[in-house]
DNA sequence: TAAAAATACTCCATAGGTATTTTAT
DNA sequence: ATAAAATACCTATGGAGTATTTTTA
């Protein structure tokens, strides 16, 4: 039996003559003859009465239409679900983001965008270290992931900057430092204590600046290692140490904490990244890339308005 | 799209492997993975991942696969019903039956026997006389028809002798026939009253009846025309008249009425006969019939034991 | 007897087989 | 380097077309 014979058969039924159920497929009736004898044969029982002017169901016959009427019914309703799949409008999609990215107004405004523009997809969302997301991401227990500053890229898997972003120095109210003009320059950095979060699944944010300061012979001391950027913050307001952040993260501790910017000449950034699998080039994922893309393109608009 | 296919996806999703699969699906692994592909070309995503040794379900492949082991097992469920309906142990079943046929402890007997033998079949019973059932069977209204002596056989309906069974003659206790010893002859019956059914509808009992009284010059008015063969009896005990009957109505009204046996020259038989549509010998109607047949067959020898 | 369906045959599209190449780790 | 999938090409089953016969009210 065949989703082919059971449109046959349907076709007969409701035209109540061979012939014309044929001329209605597109066919001839000896080959639609042949089709629905084989489905009696098989199904081991007659479904039409054949009369001289046409056929009339038999009892098996009716019963057998409900049958295939819902069958074809459940198959096209799969077809359509598994189509909004391929147009990316449906189906399930993990999105992962570490502690800063979550911090930067970007990343939930992306979700609630995705959320109403597609109800068909289904979030799902959670909170991990960079280096886990990225890794989550390239053995598919991710689709997506929103970081800071990549520590790797596993094979297979893209990392696209939505936004640049400069870091800044987070500075307890009354550091020295605090007074600077113009930027804090590298060398100012020297002998200073250091908060940074800890490896393994530290952004490269941290990385970098440690290279950077090694680079030009600049000694620091950590002064604390933590799991998340947010937590670094709370340690500077209690006075702890110093520590550098993405300038999204300003607004956190705005009376016991001093934002300053670094001097032109440090480069030293920290963009909001979008990790996904290169082989994603369809369904939810790639929807919602593009839409992600879209999004970071009109923030990007808004902020070059602003300056 | 085919069920072929979807088969041998699920085969591919089980095994991991094309040409795994392909040994259990008895091919080989090219035209599979041709199958394979000319379906996620259909679908518009890729449902595998191929690796180096072997294939992994992706995102919409885990989702098709949901999809199509559901359909398969609708599909297959599906065939059962319907291999359950052409071996005739499940379905409608309309039987109508005379109330002289209800009257005989065989009909709801038989009744009672195939619900409880094959619960899967439903009836639905009803009442009417002989000539409406008899044209009910042949329009297929109704699978079967429980009746005594059929007045026509429709084209296409089969009319089966069940139980044969003698008329007997129904008097009022004080009737002057009631004291006859070693049956009623038919000249008996000059001048007497009779209770007939009415026609059309009528049995074909009373049409014979007749018949015999025209052919042999016997006289006979005609006392009140009724609808069932049961008020006939109601109208015996009354006084109204005389009437026949099949022999096996004798348990109506024992104190008001004396039933006397016809001569043994008068040839006037009251069978228990079964309508069915010929057309029909696969099914629950064929089923129902072999069942009735058996119940006669046992009935039968039960009373050919008592004689 | 006049429709519609069934039968007999022919053809071709495509599922499946065989041999080989490509791919990915 | 190796196992597995993809590709190329060939074969053959069976679905569909054409011509004709049979059926049934």
């Amino acid at each position: 039996m065949d989703l082919r014979q059971l449109r046959y058969f349907l076709a007969v039924a409701e035209a109540g003559h061979i012939t014309r159920a044929a001329e209605q497929l597109g066919m001839q009736q000896p080959p639609l003859s042949q089709q629905i004898k084989a489905l009696e044969t098989e199904l081991g029982c007659v479904l039409f009465q054949r009369h001289p002017k046409g056929v009339r169901l038999t009892d098996a016959g009716t019963m057998f239409q409900a049958e295939a009427q819902r069958l074809l019914a459940d198959f096209a309703a799969m077809q359509e679900r598994m189509a909004a799949l391929a147009e990316g409008k449906r189906g399930l999609l993990a999105v992962g983001f570490t502690s800063s990215a979550a911090a930067h107004a970007f990343t939930p405004e992306t979700l609630r965008a995705c959320r109403s523009r597609y109800p068909g997809i289904q979030l799902v969302v959670s909170e991990n270290n960079a280096a886990d997301i990225t890794e989550a991401v390239a053995a598919s227990r991710l689709h997506c992931g929103f970081l800071r500053v990549p520590v790797s890229r596993p094979h297979g898997v893209v990392l696209e900057t939505l936004l640049q972003e400069p870091a800044v120095v987070a500075l307890p109210r009354d550091h020295a430092l605090a007074r600077t003009r113009g930027g804090v320059a590298l060398a100012d950095l020297q002998g200073q204590a250091l908060i940074l979060v800890r490896r393994p699944g530290a952004p490269g944010l941290y990385a970098n600046l440690l290279a950077l300061c090694a680079q030009q012979q600049v000694q620091v001391s950590v002064a604390a290692e933590v799991d998340r950027m947010m937590t670094n913050l709370n340690l500077v307001a209690a006075g702890v140490g110093i520590s550098v952040v993405p300038a999204s993260m300003r607004g956190a501790h705005p009376h016991a904490i001093v934002y300053r910017p670094l001097a032109p000449e440090v480069v030293l950034d920290a963009p909001l990244t979008l990790a996904w699998r290169q082989a994603d080039s369809t369904g939810p994922t790639a929807t919602f890339v593009a839409l992600v893309r879209k999004l970071a393109a009109a923030q990007g608009r808004r902020q070059a308005a602003c300056a």
